[in-house]
This record gives C-alpha cells, sequence and structure tokens, in this order.
DNA sequence: CATCTTCTCAGTAGTTCTACCGAGAAGTAC
DNA sequence: GTACTTCTCGGTAGAACTACTGAGAAGATG
C-alpha cells in the first residue's frame, strides 16, 4: 500500500481519493485520469480490500475508489468494514467485470456507487464528484438491475447447466411435481430426478424452494 | 412554456437543460444556481409535464430537469414519454416532497436521477453532469429505497397471513427443511407443517418451489 | 477409434413433505 | 361467558424427494 505526499494545491475544496485495486495498470491508469482534474487528489493506494480499510481509516480520504476483485478481502467487504467505522467515507464501486448483477450487493454493502471498467475518463470524474458530494451514481448499464428488471440479458450462466437442466430447473421452478416434468419432457421420473440432483449439485446443493431462485437469476422464468 | 435565446457561448461541451416545474420560484432559483456554471444552458421552461414533453421533443435538451408534480401531465408520464420517443434525453427528477418511495416508479418511468428539494447548489450540479455523462444519480436521502429496504410500505398481504404463517413462509423460502424452521422458531416440526400446509391453502396451494415467489412479492427476503 | 459429455433409466434406502384426522391453550371480540 | 382465531401438537398414511449406486445410447471431440 502506498502513501502520497500531499499535493501543494490540497485545500479542503479538494477531493481526497484513495485507490483500490490489484492492477497496478488500473491504478495508474486511474490515477493518471484524476491528476488530470486540480480538485482531485489521489491520497493512497492499496491492493486489497484489507490494505484499502486500514489506509481509509488512517488517511480519511472522502472517497475511497476500489474494485470488487481483489485479494486477502474483496470490495464488497471492505465496504461494509468500511461503512461500520467510517460511514462518512464514499465508496465507490469500480467491477472489472460487466456484472451489473452486484450493483444490488454492492449498495447493501454501503458502497454509494457502481462503475464499469469501460467507463470514460470524464464519467468516472462525474462519479467520483457525485459520491463525494453525498449522492449516489451508478453506471447507465446498470439501469435494469436498479428498476429490479430481469436484465433481459439472460446472465451468463455461472453453474455450466446443459440445456436439458435448464428445461427441468425451469419447470421445477413453476411448481412442478417431478411426475409432470417428465410427462412434458416425456422422460422417466428417474431421469426427472437425475436432472433434479444434479442440478442441486451444480447450483450448491440447494432445495426447492431456493431453485425458485436460481430459476428467476437466470431469467427462466417470467 | 419559455423558450430561451442561446447563449453566445453555446458550444457541443455544453449541458443544455430543460427545467418543467409548476412553480415559478423554484424554476427561478434553479435557473439562478445553474446560471453560475458556463457548462450549463437552460434552453427552456416548462410549467407542466405535456409542455415539458412537447418543449423536450423540440429542443431536445441534454438534460430534462422536472418535478414531480405538475398539472395536467406529472413527472412520471412526462418520464415515460421521453423514454418512448426520445430516450436519448436524460431525465432528472426533483421532488419537492422528501419521498424516497418514489425512486422505483421514478427509474421504472426511464428517469435517470432522483433529487430532492433540500439538496445543495453544488450538489444539484453534480446530479445534473452525472445523468448528462450517462450515469444514474440519487440523493444520499433515498439510499434506504435503492437497496430494496422494504420501506415500510410492505405490500398488503393479499393472502391473510398471520404473523407467525410469515415468520414460517420466510424460514421456508430461504430453503430451510420443516425441521430446522421448527428448531429456530422453537417449535415442533408438527406445528410447523401445520403452518406449511395453511399456508399452500392460503396462497393458492403452491407447492415449495412458487413459496419462494409469494415470500418475495409479500417482501419477505432480502 | 478412444474419450468425453449429455441424456437416459433403474435399484435401494432413507428423508421430507402432503393430506387427512383430531384437539388443547391462549387471546380477542361480542 | 360464548364464540372466534391463532398457535400449538399429535397419529397415520402415502406421495414426493434425496442420496447413493450403476449403466446404456447418442453425439461431439480429439
Amino acid at each position: 500500500m502506498t502513501v502520497h505526499s500531499p499535493s501543494p494545491h490540497a485545500s479542503s475544496k479538494h477531493t481526497r481519493v484513495l485507490l483500490a485495486d490489484d492492477h497496478e495498470l488500473v491504478r495508474d491508469g486511474i490515477r493518471a485520469r484524476l491528476q488530470k482534474v486540480p480538485e482531485l487528489e489521489v491520497v493512497g493506494e492499496a491492493t486489497n480490500g484489507r490494505d484499502a480499510v486500514n489506509l481509509a481509516l488512517e488517511l480519511r480520504p472522502d472517497v475511497l475508489l476500489m474494485d470488487v476483485s481483489m485479494p486477502v478481502m474483496n470490495g464488497l467487504e471492505a465496504a461494509m468494514e468500511i461503512r461500520k467505522t467510517r460511514p462518512d467515507i464514499a465508496v465507490l464501486i469500480l467491477s472489472v467485470y460487466d456484472n451489473p448483477e452486484y450493483v444490488r450487493g454492492v449498495v447493501q454493502a454501503g458502497a454509494r456507487g457502481y462503475i464499469l471498467k469501460d467507463i470514460s475518463a470524464a464519467e468516472m470524474i462525474t462519479a467520483i464528484t457525485s459520491v463525494a458530494s453525498g449522492g449516489y451514481y451508478f453506471s447507465s448499464a446498470v439501469g435494469p438491475t436498479l428498476v429490479g428488471a430481469n436484465t433481459s440479458a439472460p446472465v451468463e450462466d455461472p453453474y455450466g447447466l446443459t440445456d436439458r437442466e435448464r428445461q427441468v430447473l425451469t419447470a421445477i421452478a413453476r411448481g412442478q411435481p417431478n411426475k409432470e416434468v417428465a410427462k412434458d419432457l416425456g422422460i422417466s421420473v428417474r431421469t426427472v430426478e437425475s436432472h433434479r440432483l444434479n442440478l442441486r449439485e451444480k447450483v450448491g446443493n440447494k432445495n426447492a424452494a431456493q431453485l425458485y431462485k436460481v430459476a428467476q437469476d437466470l431469467g427462466l422464468l417470467d
């Protein structure tokens, strides 16, 4: 972790920013962008969530610009730590993955914004200014998630389900017992049971009630 | 409705703002605030939603800063109109009521932000810049609503469930088997079964998978 | 051709849930 | 007090699902 010397222009009008990302290249890029704006000052850098929390407590930045995925402690856990101890520090989550699904969790973790890697310099600065002034900022791509819509970008299947398994999952989530599913798909009940067990295995051994949630997350319902 | 003459400083870098509020005093205040920022230009004013839509189509502003409550057509309806015809115009909702309850509806109506009347000039400018640059901006007061907090308007229970039944339903939806639910609530498995059967009776004989949906609809989860 | 995955099906045993039955204790309403 | 609801608990039976096992057929991949 790194502590930067105060800039000679430091004043109360400046927004003090702490960077946290495990990729030096990304940090360099962000710093280069922010250096162009005199009102923004990068006061330190961290390479994991734990360091970010410690540095935030020490430096008390206005904004903590932090990647979600970092070693030791990820951005969400770090955001929760920050909220518990210093809720006045605005956490702005920078996701290198274009995954709006995180948004809810991010806000629940106490973050004040969520921006994507493909953001422009101008928008990144706007986002930092936004959270620094007390608001919430979200990249345009996360709109559907904000309104609770099923993103219609069906979410790439994180479980590696097969087509048949998806069919079975859909039917189960609709509330059909195995016997009906078997009838509808024209296969044996035992086969449906096999698929069902494989599903539970793949998605993490959740039961029937929770399979509904998985189906919903995958956009299989509606 | 009013159309302002182009400022002599107009350029592509400027953000063109259309104001919509039925109170002249509010419009004057906003205009006074925005005039201090050379990058922002108020290109017109409307006093109701219908005029706002018409003016927006004519002037094609970057941002439409609009009150929710207006005569003839309110801000939400106007926002929906705008989204249908010119989704590139960022609608920023200004609520004179401190009511974060609107937030979801506001975003669903196509708005890109929601700010409250007691906002500072600096934050208002930040908000306008945020939505103009393609992001979403929300005043800090709306945080609880953003995270999907149950906003204390828990969706009137259409099934007439009792408190205990809601508890059981919540646990079931989380995927807990009856035995665990019984342990957690300190009651017999048979009692949980009774509640479960009563639940199925009340909500329309849905099975475990579908009970998740009911619990979710009632806002019991999250 | 050998290998892998997917989809298919079955045996066996155990657990969990469903569907009825009935009933006592506690609190509220009239 | 009587009536009502809510919450509690039990018996019994059957249906449904879980948890292992193994395995054949079809298709893609190398």
